[in-house]
RNA sequence: GCUCGUGUGGUGUAGUUCGGUCCAUCAUGUCGGACUCUCGAUCCGUCGACCCGGGUUCAAAUCCCGGCACGAGCACCA
């Protein structure tokens, strides 16, 4: 039977049936897997320094999920280790900060794995005794050549009592750091090598900042965060890709343990264009090099950056929300950002003029008028108008200079003369070009910030100097979104948002 | 090397579970236009994609097989 034959056949029976529906995109989160009726989720950042732009990901999809099913979201502090990405006391509380910032409110539950160590440590010691786990003298290089070769190696079969006072010598600190390893006893013959007898907590003797040199023995994270999502009844995990061995290691310990292993949700690596590959560790030793003013500085992907800058938390959550979970590798632009941003604030910024690079004419006229009267914002959405007297001498871009006709925005047409500029009439007449300006009287000295790269661009010009306020982002006609960070009586200081 | 994951326009996504309603959705972007006293906003139009090769089928983005590309894990980091 052809599709004609099926087609007229469907015509006689229902004809509806062959009206043409358009897909429509679907939007919004798809359901979660699995139980749903009460969910609890974490999100679990090194504190190693403050939230970036790559963590916001896990923070609004986190938050959403959270939202959407009313669920409990733990914010909890992976800070287990004290050598290679130790943490930094100071970002416990950005962190906070950081999280409530984007996602509105504050983490139902907040924990620090380093204040949880007991409970690790019993956790430790059971599977030791159950004989699921064991204490591996073997070195690192030993280790990985067993598990290339899929085989045993001789720590493997030791009695259990030897295996708990080998576990009291590492936590009493009698065995020196790299002397001994606690493994989760899985198989060595397994396909994926990286399930092999996986490490699960590792001596430690230097101190951690915030219970200091208390513990001797840490758990390494899949150990950590495997006890303490059991630990805090989380129901679905969300995390990167890159874990999913991660999710795979984890399972194994929870049959040794006879836990159910949480449903398991991932999404891909993400890149910005913009910002090439960042890591905090690799800004953080950039800041003490003195390339960058600190984490908040105009060039990086904090999230304390962005907010400095004035971008709305709402945009990123627009952002994650249109890319949703996807388990591709993709790579953004900060353009996108910068249009969601762009809609969340036009209607809520006043308009101002900032004239760079200014050069000051003359200006008279033979008709009288010496005021200007311009939209606060040009679709009204804020209603008002900003009114300045206009005097004899006036600010325009060196840019936009030129001898001939021009428009003074909202005030009047003009003819330019060497440095002089005589007023032609006050509406607008032709098709000449439309310029901004600013009278000298209500001209005030700007720098204006932009970050460019690994450069910071630092703009001079003249500000409108009408109801200024400190940390309000306008909108500069011609020019585009930037925030008052400082006003001293000297100048102005801006920071550039997006065009 | 072993293990795992992912391939839809420039970018990001919907559709893939259960083949037909898909000459493939939406957003952003490009280009053009309208409007506007901003290079902003708004509106209209335009361009542009199913990784490749086989197979199954009346019918494949969707199922099967084989490639290829990219990414990740195999850390006493998270």
């Amino acid at each position: 039977m052809g599709l004609e034959v099926v087609r007229d056949e469907l015509e006689g029976i229902d004809p509806e049936a062959l009206r043409r529906e358009k897909h429509k995109k679907k939007d919004g989160l798809r359901d979660l897997p699995g139980d749903t009726s009460k969910v609890v989720l974490r999100f679990a950042p090194n504190p190693n320094g403050p939230l970036t732009i790559g963590h916001s990901r896990g923070v609004v999809i986190n938050s959403s999920y959270a939202e959407k099913y009313e669920g409990t979201i733990v914010l909890r502090f992976d800070d287990t280790d004290t050598k290679i990405k130790p943490p930094l006391m100071e970002a416990y509380s950005w962190i906070e900060e950081d999280f409530e910032w984007l996602s509105g409110r504050a983490a139902d539950i907040v924990i620090r794995a380093s204040e949880r160590m007991p409970v690790y440590l019993k956790q430790a010691k059971k599977m030791i005794a159950d004989g699921h786990g064991y204490v591996c003298q073997c070195t690192a290089e030993e280790f990985r050549k067993f598990r290339e070769e899929k085989m045993d190696c001789p720590c493997r079969v030791r009695a259990i009592s030897e295996n708990l006072e080998d576990w009291e010598s590492m936590n009493s600190g009698k065995i020196m750091e790299g002397g001994s390893v606690v493994r989760v006893k899985t198989s060595m013959d397994l396909p994926n090598p990286a399930l092999r007898d996986w490490p699960a907590l590792r001596i430690q003797h230097s101190p951690h900042p915030i219970v200091g040199s208390k513990y001797k023995v840490w758990p390494l994270l899949d150990f950590q965060s495997a006890v303490e999502d059991h630990e805090q009844g989380v129901t679905h995990i969300i995390r990167g890709k890159d874990l999913m061995d991660s999710t795979r290691k984890q399972k194994l310990l929870y049959e040794h343990f006879g836990w159910e292993y949480p449903e398991t949700l991932y999404w891909g690596r993400v890149k910005v264009h913009e910002f090439g590959g960042f890591s905090t560790s690799g800004m953080s030793s950039s800041i003490k090099k003195g390339d960058y003013e600190g984490w908040e500085d105009l060039r990086l992907p904090t999230l304390r950056a962005l907010r400095r800058r004035g971008f709305e938390p709402e945009s990123l959550i627009s952002l994650w929300s249109e890319i949703g979970l996807t388990q591709k590798d993709i790579s953004i632009s900060m353009q996108t950002l910068e249009t969601f941003n762009s809609k969340n604030i036009d209607g809520l910024c006043e308009r101002r003029f900032f004239v760079c690079n200014p050069i000051l004419i003359g200006i008279q006229s033979q008709e009288a008028s010496s005021e200007a009267s311009i939209p606060r914002h040009p679709e009204g959405a804020i209603p008002g108008t900003r009114k300045w007297g206009v005097g004899n001498h006036i600010f325009i871009q060196e840019e936009d200079f030129t001898e001939g006709k021009l428009r003074l925005k909202d005030f009047a047409d003009i003819e330019i003369e060497g440095s002089n500029a005589e007023i032609e009439g006050f509406d607008r007449s032709d098709g000449r070009p439309i310029i901004h300006w600013l009278p000298e009287g209500i001209a005030r000295r700007a720098k204006m910030f932009v970050p460019e790269g690994e450069e910071i661009r630092e703009l001079e010009g003249v500000i409108e100097d009408f109801e200024l306020c400190l940390g309000d982002v306008y909108q500069f006609e011609r020019f585009g979104f930037a925030k008052i960070e400082r006003i001293d009586s000297e100048v102005v200081e801006l920071v550039w948002l997006h065009g």
